[in-house]
DNA sequence: AGAAAGCGTCTCCCCCAA
DNA sequence: CTAGTTGGGGGAGACGCT
């Protein structure tokens, strides 16, 4: 039997960042994101600016209707990478059972009956040591967890167990189950499903008849039935870099410069952290919102950012496109670290497969087991 | 009604081979 | 010999997060 499962999300995580480096801005609306000439949308906000109505992905011309008096500050990832990192440090010194989910969320596991206390004690240790809030759900299971920690935001702790859920979670709507966006929502609305005990009636035969495998799932979810584990160790599968132009732009050279530019970045960052990819995408929105996506796997490994611009160009061109865009991007994915050929110098090669060797051999029979003499390490 | 970034992952569908 | 099944890979788009 597994022990109780926590998830952490840090509170408005980049308006909070920005009050944190920015103490005037503290109690005041904060819109982070938004900027990029006027099509910008809200990235992040405070909890002050949501009091007016403002939220993420909310176009920045709508925000400031709503509040005027907002300040807009740029995206700092940067500076939100190094504050995720401590935090996780924090979760670390309390279990090493750790699924990171995304820059402000991750799941633990502590021992059965221990949820509640722990979480109250990394509350305090997250807000003590960086000055941040994290709101936590405690359930058995990820998604009772992880829909308990919305209903304690801001700044609280809520446990919800299984047998209590159909009594707290009843009459809330069906989106507050993961995975249930706007189409599901609508698709239940049709057959008069708004509320989560309207969808427990339902037998499971029903569900998989609508959803297939997905309805499978949405049934046990609404029994808060959920078996699936931490994965502690989640690889990244796509590396991508796009950009919305702030004025459409038809210039098929000036566009394939930008996708060159593009390449460039995604091949640097591909590189940086060791991957090969075998699949490269582009994709394409035009000025009427509709968006598209091509992909290219050329049954060799993508690395070099020569490659990657002639895929992206072939793709390009393929399309034969007449319309003005709005947005290009590119993006590799099917990575692939292990057969890699390395780009590195001889030297730093033998140096990358001792550290692997003393990674592989640590991991096997537990830290410190060997080390190197002197020199790197 | 009008406005809509930049990441990334998931899922559906198709095709092919066993 | 033919039809159905399964599993994997590729492609496209939906979806979710800040």
């Amino acid at each position: 039997m597994r022990g109780d499962i926590l998830l952490c999300d840090l509170d408005a995580f980049y308006a909070s960042v920005e009050q944190l480096d920015h103490p005037e801005l503290k109690g005041k609306p904060v819109i982070v994101g938004g900027l990029h000439g006027n099509r910008g949308v809200v990235a992040a906000c405070s909890y002050e600016a949501r009091a007016f109505g403002v939220r993420s992905a909310m176009p920045t011309v709508v925000a400031k209707k709503l509040c005027p008096q907002a300040i807009i500050r740029p995206v700092n990832m940067k500076r939100y990478q190094e504050l995720s990192a401590k935090v996780l440090n924090i979760y670390e010194s309390f279990t090493p059972l750790i699924e990171v989910v995304s820059i402000d969320e991750a799941y633990l596991e502590v021992g059965k009956g221990r949820g509640v206390i722990t979480g109250t004690e990394i509350r305090k240790a997250v807000q003590k040591e960086l000055s941040l809030a994290v709101s936590i759900g405690v359930s058995s299971n990820k998604l009772l967890a992880k829909i308990s920690s919305n209903l304690a935001k801001p700044n609280g702790l809520k446990a919800l167990w299984p047998k209590d859920a159909p009594q707290v979670l009843g009459g809330y709507s069906v989106r507050i189950i993961p995975g249930v966006g706007p189409k599901t929502a609508d698709f239940l609305k049709s057959f008069g499903i708004d509320n989560i005990s309207e969808l427990s009636k339902y037998p499971i035969g029903w569900f998989r008849n609508h959803l297939g495998a997905r309805g499978i799932e949405l049934f046990n979810y609404v029994n808060w039935v959920d078996e699936r584990p931490l994965e502690l160790n989640r690889e990244q599968k796509s590396i991508g870099r796009e950009i919305t132009f702030t004025e459409d732009i038809s210039d098929k050279e000036k566009l394939l410069a930008i996708l060159n530019e593009l390449s460039q970045e995604v091949g640097y960052r591909l590189r940086k952290t060791g991957f090969k990819a075998k699949t490269l995408s582009i994709k394409i929105r035009f000025p009427d919102f509709t968006t598209i996506t091509r992909s290219k796997t050329p049954g060799y490994l993508l690395y070099t950012d020569g490659d990657l611009f002639k895929i992206a160009k072939t793709l390009f061109e393929e399309l034969k496109l007449v319309k003005p865009l709005r947005l290009i991007g590119v993006t590799v994915s099917n990575l692939d670290k292990e057969l890699q050929l390395s780009l590195f110098t001889e030297e730093e090669k033998n140096e990358d497969k001792l550290a692997e060797v003393i990674d592989r051999i640590n991991e096997k029979f537990g830290n410190g087991t060997i080390k190197r003499c002197g020199g790197k390490g």
